[in-house]
DNA sequence: GGGATACTGGACTAAGATAGTCCCATATAG
DNA sequence: CTATATGGGACTATCTTAGTCCAGTATCCC
């Protein structure tokens, strides 16, 4: 229905990454300054490398990350989980977009006579901003457990995220 | 942020024009079996012929259009506009699919150690449908003027009639 | 200071999705 | 039979996405 990057995927599977380490999963020592480079989370979250690198850099460029360089340096959440929403985390990666051109503010219509439905499309993108708006960096790094998990069937329902292969090329 | 789109769009903008000419827009009277050839949506909505004719293949082939072949022949809406979702018009141009692939039913997860965070994106896709829910296909054909608002503070109502917009006329 | 480590910025490409057009078959009215 | 319209695809340029790679810069540690 409506879809977001695969990038974009990855970039909340990162920051999962980096909100569990923070709460200091590994050896159960709640760290907030806990730095993770980029092969970390790549090996942390299976993703290829240079892919990782290529998010961690977009997202050190938001609010959201901070990044310290040279030796020892690395990424953390440059605020605490729950106050990153998900739909900052959108905005980062997918920008400021909205579901229809138009319903941006800086976009001209050239149908304005056939086209009544700009104010409804904007209503509806508030709507769904106002859904994400509710949800936290700190609710998708919970364990899904504390979620009301819908089974949609038998099989695995959970996110899919194949693993860039590594291709030679 | 999240994107349709531009067919789309544009089919949205078929739809409307249908519901407005089922309405009788332009000689006042009411008529739900008013048929629109292709060409006269083209013309109405100034979107390209080869196109138009495109988006209206795939809606007759969907439960919100009828079409009636041969010469005379057309195009109406099969239902009431009123109980026609922004969420089935989504899903006849763009699938039932989620805003992760994962979200959907068939799809497998290769990762689901590194990937805690499913059962919260269906939370948000649930929220997202709650808000197309609520906005029906009469609600956008009406001047944006007066518009229901939407609450999503729940989770998506099934399908709700709308009573006509009192507003109009 | 020098080397190793690790982030920064941007270029580049292969693959896929999208938007748009066109052709021919089929159905119906007159 | 002919004109009018829909039905079902095929087809192709174009744009976007996903993924990789390289050269540069900052920092730590010896």
């Amino acid at each position: 229905m409506l879809r977001i990057s695969k990038l974009t995927d990855y970039g909340t599977m990162i920051l999962v990454h980096l909100a569990v380490q923070a709460r200091g999963a590994k050896d159960g020592v709640v760290d907030p300054e806990h730095l993770c480079s980029a092969s970390d989370v790549a090996s942390g979250t299976r993703l290829a490398l240079p892919t990782v690198q290529k998010l961690l850099k977009v997202l050190a460029r938001s609010e959201l990350v901070r990044s310290v360089r040279g030796s020892e340096g690395g990424y953390a959440l440059a605020r605490n989980p729950a106050t990153i929403t998900a739909a900052e985390i959108l905005d980062v990666f997918e920008g400021p977009l909205s579901i229809t051109e138009c319903s941006t503010a800086d976009s001209r219509c050239e149908l304005e006579d056939g086209c009544p439905t700009g104010g409804a499309w904007q209503k509806i993108n508030r709507g769904i901003r106002g859904a994400l708006d509710e949800i936290t960096l700190a609710d998708l790094a919970h364990p899904p457990r504390e979620f009301p998990l819908v089974d949609l069937s038998g099989r695995s329902s959970r996110l899919r995220h194949r693993p860039p292969t590594p291709g030679q090329g």
